[in-house]
DNA sequence: CGGTTAGTTGAGAAAGCTCAACAGATGTGG
DNA sequence: CCACATCTGTTGAGCTTTCTCAACTAACCG
């Protein structure tokens, strides 16, 4: 029905996805680990790490997942105020992460799609500071925070990467909050789309033709607007023939022009 | 001119906040390091981090703090995109973090006084990615990073400090995101006040009544609206008798119904 | 002391929200 | 496998909030 290349997460992970995998699977190892780079804070332009894992740094981060754990559709892999004591990486399927104010409002802090960490705000006060909650059926390769702190206690380079993952974790808030405090409801949903297909493409997918897993109201509730304004963003982008939108299939026809709206 | 107890930089830092300092103050390890909490998610409840250094750990961080420098007003302590080598602490006064959009759009993505972080997010990419601005004239700790690495390679303990500092990072942006993302300019500019009442009332200075350091339009800046609204909502919160605001002096009089705005 | 900057307030404009109607897609039980 | 119910997305019209532009005042600075 679609294009192969298109992102599908009931399909395998592809290889550059397995670095972070269960410990049961032998040629985990074999891949080396991609260099990790942070949501882009000017336009597209991706920053790669300087410190990459060595293929012996791989196995110890992969001796340390203990577990491969299946969340379904709709179902929470943790919530806000659980005791916090595992890092997450998203395996197969994709996330959201919400924050609950007190009068019930919710804030969409951000999707997760394979390769991206969960869990990372839980560690400053041992629980959850969020919920993450599968928007399609997925799994997560578990790490116990304390066995991954004594592997970073041993292991200058893994502890650097532990660093530099919670570091990109606030590159990316701040990214967002730029987002929210300075730009048009047309900027922001060229910018989340533009971010997306970024990161797609980093991870092996199409970056310019992928089906959302997410619903209008959700995109607005990461981007703070109503999905009523999402969806007529989606048709301004779509007459103007920037993006062409087939429901939660999206085909990023002008990305050029899109990221100078 | 003020009362005592009135927040002002300009005085001698408080002995509190000398947990981190210069390495040539005699008392300095004489000070339990206070509980490092949280920006407040709902509301202004504080939790309070579970693991607090200890005294030998206070003197292991204050071994490789070889600097403080000084920030004259207005001056930079660092630029997007300059070389990440050191985290900082603010020791006296105060700063603002701004990231830059390649349109020339600013975001104020926090305040930090005495006591807060500033540069975890330039771990990340090697870089810094916003610029660390005085609001006034300040010193801050300078704390090289390869230093506080090995520091922590050595002690589980100033580890999980470290992890706790950037977690807490992450969680303080979650939060002002729900802010931009979720609430009405009345609620931000209440929610700001409350939070910096609340960061003063931790530091041993006044909950009630402080001096902002930082214009109308740097704090609109932060929430994501023009000048003209903050002022309008000082005005506001005036005429109902929550806060008395003389110019930069801020009096809270009604906290129980600025929260609940 | 004059010039500049920061803050306040008002009036009109604009962006995005609310409410409502409708269309398509999806799912469910008979 | 169909009929019906439900959910998701689109579009329109009027309304609300916030922005923009402007005038004015107070504070600050050289």
């Amino acid at each position: 029905m679609y294009a192969e290349h298109v992102y599908d997460p009931s399909l395998p992970t592809p290889s550059q996805m397995r670095w972070v995998t269960d410990a049961t699977n032998p040629d985990a190892n074999a891949v080396p680990l991609p260099a990790v780079s942070p949501g882009p804070v000017r336009s597209l332009r991706s920053v790669d790490m300087p410190t990459n894992l060595t293929v012996t740094e791989i196995q110890q981060l992969d001796s340390i997942v203990l577990t491969t754990r299946h969340v379904r559709c709709g179902e929470k892999l943790f919530r806000a105020r659980d005791v916090f004591q595992s890092l997450y990486t998203v395996r197969t399927g994709s996330f959201k992460t919400v924050v609950l104010h007190r009068d019930g409002h919710e804030q969409v802090t951000g999707f997760q799609i394979p390769g991206d960490s969960l869990g990372l705000g839980g560690i400053c006060a041992g629980m959850h500071n969020c919920d993450a909650i599968a928007l399609e059926d997925s799994t997560v390769c578990v790490m116990p925070f304390s066995q991954l702190e004594s592997l970073c206690s041993r292991s200058h380079r893994m502890q650097r990467y532990l660093h530099q993952l919670m570091s990109r974790e606030i590159v990316r808030e701040s990214s967002l909050m730029m987002l929210l405090g300075t730009m048009t409801a047309e900027q922001r949903l060229a910018f989340f789309l533009l971010d997306l297909a970024a990161r797609f493409r980093a991870r092996g997918y199409s970056g310019t033709h992928f089906n959302l897993k997410m619903s209008r109201e959700e995109i607005g509730c990461l981007l703070g607007m109503k999905l009523e304004t999402v969806s007529r963003m989606f048709s301004r982008f779509h007459k103007e023939g920037m993006v062409e939108p087939n429901g939660k299939e999206i085909r990023i026809i002008d990305a050029e022009r899109l990221s100078r709206v």
